[in-house]
DNA sequence: TAGGTTTTGTACCGATGAGTATTAAACTAT
DNA sequence: ATAGTTTAATACTCATCGGTACAAAACCTA
């Protein structure tokens, strides 16, 4: 009954907002990695002192599986709102375009949180890494799927293999994000894309 | 005059193989990464103490500029090898199957050094990271030259662009890497490398 | 055998890592 | 006002980080 305005809750209000605190720790973590983020960076980025965040967001993992979830939702939620294009072509086109816009963007760090975060670490981030390859699976599983659903919609020929192509358009992405991290530049990234679509089914040849 | 045989200099003889000491911090960085691989890791590894270390190899940064070159003259000298391939076609089919097959090779870390050494890191590792930095991009400035070269040989068609040839082949290779580390098999890489090739020039469309 | 030189192993250094105990402060409810 | 509850800030914990001092050991030359 009384829900709707959650009746002020008792004790000292917080005196930060946590979403912007979070909005400070995607971009500590992205520019930095996991392992390269320490705390200290994390708490003074956010404004925050430690028993803060560590009340807000608990330990240092819980805090990156919130900023892997915040990330999704926004900087990087042009990738799955690329998959209800109407064509497989317009998909793809539009999540690469859509990743080289994010990966050069200014303001931001020049590279892609799911790569960034952990490649290859050391033990203590070793559960983060893990998290990471499970998130970009399931994002190319995801592709996989929309490109398996154009081929039954015959939006795609009887012999493409969505499979192999999803993965194709995913290690394009990936290594755009390793490339931008590098210094190149949306322009130069454009022109990858255009050569790699120039393999893409209905525009001549197949797989 | 006496320069050959180095006359079997004084003091106490070391008592490890510095070279086979060296490919076990190839592996150690290989798979943990600059800021991963802590120096008990790496001394673990080597089978030697901390200060054998340092007198053998300078810092940990200087450590991991000869793991580098170790990595660049032994794993990865199939990517220079490949450059003096006959065709352009058959020297980036050369460099991206040989790709594949490091990236995927049993007992190693899955994934490329210069992917995996730093990507994202915190200031202790910038070092290193900008190393990499300029390694990848050195590679990628001799496989334009050699495609510049093939164009001005008529090897490639006088419309093709030789830089961004290059810079999509490794995307490519840096994509497959981070594939790699998420555990895409060999096979899965070679289908990859196959819709690839379809953009390549003289096999139909051009760029 | 004695002196000089280099490596080895142990044990340490200060700095920083993630995480927390504790008390003061700021709010609501009675 | 007073009690109860939650956050804030300081100051700490212990482990590990990269790097080194120092003395014993193992070699060469003389």
């Amino acid at each position: 009954m009384n829900k709707k305005v959650p009746t002020k809750a008792a004790g000292r209000p917080r005196s930060f907002d946590a979403g912007k605190a979070l909005d400070r720790a995607v971009e500590v973590f992205w520019r930095k990695g996991y392992e390269g983020a320490s705390l200290s960076d994390l708490t003074k980025a956010m404004g925050i002192n430690r028993p803060s965040l560590y009340a807000a967001f608990g330990d240092k993992d819980k805090l990156f599986r919130k900023v892997l979830d915040r990330y999704a939702e926004g900087p990087a939620s042009y990738s799955s709102a690329a998959l209800e294009e109407p064509t497989s072509r317009s998909v793809v086109e539009r999540l690469l375009y859509g990743t080289a816009d994010l990966l050069t963007s200014p303001g931001n760090p020049h590279g892609c949180l799911l790569v960034q975060g952990a490649l290859a670490c050391g033990n203590a981030a070793d559960s983060a890494r893990k998290e990471l390859v499970s998130r970009r699976m399931a994002g190319e599983a995801a592709l996989r799927q929309r490109l398996n659903q154009a081929r039954m919609d015959g939006d795609l020929p009887p012999e493409a293999n969505p499979a192999s192509l999803a993965r194709y358009i995913v290690t394009l992405i990936q290594g755009m994000s390793v490339q931008a991290a590098g210094g190149t530049t949306r322009s130069e990234l454009y022109r990858v894309i255009g050569i790699a679509m120039q393999s893409w089914p209905s525009s001549g040849r197949i797989v």
